[in-house]
DNA sequence: GCCTTATGTTCAC
DNA sequence: TGAACCTAAGGCT
């Protein structure tokens, strides 16, 4: 149940376990029989995240695509190997360790040409360099559609999840259902700087923190509190709680079959 | 043990 | 807008 931060410390691990190396590619579920037999053997270059995509560059220019979707899940271990518990759909085998993949929604073998068009079609992603705040921008200022939906579409703003969303609109003071037209560019830069900020930080820590320490009960002499989700925030998974500033009950509704919490007094308009 | 829920995307209607 | 995809964890009994 991954936003953008966790493919890319995947990414980089993969790199880490693999690179150099050629693996011993299997499905041990058997959905991904002939994809395995394709990459099996092969060199692994280099692993890299776009946005929620991950992407590994095999030697003979094939690019094992994976999404994790809701539910998938890497496990990497140190030899020896495992018989595979549960649905593996993915094994991957190199020197000293190897990595199980369950549950993800795509995992395919890509062409270079079906890479970029997959580049091409998810919007800039905060957390790496070449990512350019533009194209976001000019999304987000042509349209009607909430700044709540427009976070959470892909070829918007790539990698941003539903934890995401709802932090960086708390921490703009910005109502989710504000038509992104009537969000000033001032507004949207700051936004998209804090972005950057929190899923680099996300990728650093492994957890997802918004809480500005001068908020944070920690600071107010209370018990250190952890969210469900293993971090600490303002407002996701919140609702029916005191707001962290204000004291307002965080409220929670359903935006296009997704979770969505907010503090209506922080986030009037 | 059974039921609900989840940091997501795509497709059909 | 709703269902399907597909797995694991947590809450409930």
């Amino acid at each position: 149940m991954p936003e953008g931060h966790v493919v890319h410390r995947q990414a980089r691990r993969i790199s880490r376990a693999f690179k150099g190396q050629a693996l011993e590619v299997s499905s041990p579920q058997g959905r991904f029989a002939d994809g395995a037999a394709l990459l099996d053997g092969s060199t692994i270059l280099r692993a890299d995240a776009l946005g929620k995509h991950l992407l590994v560059d095999f030697d003979d220019d094939r690019t094992l695509h994976v999404h994790l979707g809701l539910y998938g899940k890497w496990t990497f271990r140190k030899a020896p190997l495992l018989e595979p518990v549960g649905q593996v759909r993915l094994r991957l085998v190199g020197e000293t360790a190897y990595a199980d993949l369950r549950g993800p929604t795509a995992c395919e073998v890509l062409t270079p040409d079906q890479v970029e068009a997959l580049a091409e079609r998810i919007g800039p992603d905060p957390i790496r360099k070449d990512a350019d705040p533009e194209r976001a921008w000019q999304r987000v200022h042509r349209s009607r559609a909430p700044i709540g939906g427009l976070l959470m579409d892909q070829s918007v703003f790539a990698g941003v999840g539903n934890i995401y969303r709802a932090e960086a609109l708390y921490r703009a003071g910005i109502d989710p259902y504000r038509p992104g037209r009537d969000v000033s560019r001032e507004e949207f830069m700051v936004m998209w700087a804090d972005l950057v900020e929190l899923m680099h930080d996300g990728v650093r820590k492994g957890r997802i923190d918004t809480v500005r320490e001068e908020h944070s009960p920690r600071a107010m002499g209370r018990a250190r509190r952890r969210d469900r989700h293993g971090g600490e925030v303002y407002v996701y998974r919140r609702e029916g709680r005191e707001c962290l500033v204000c004291g307002t009950e965080v409220v929670w509704a359903d935006m296009a079959g997704r979770n969505l919490y907010w503090c209506p007094t922080c986030q009037a308009h």
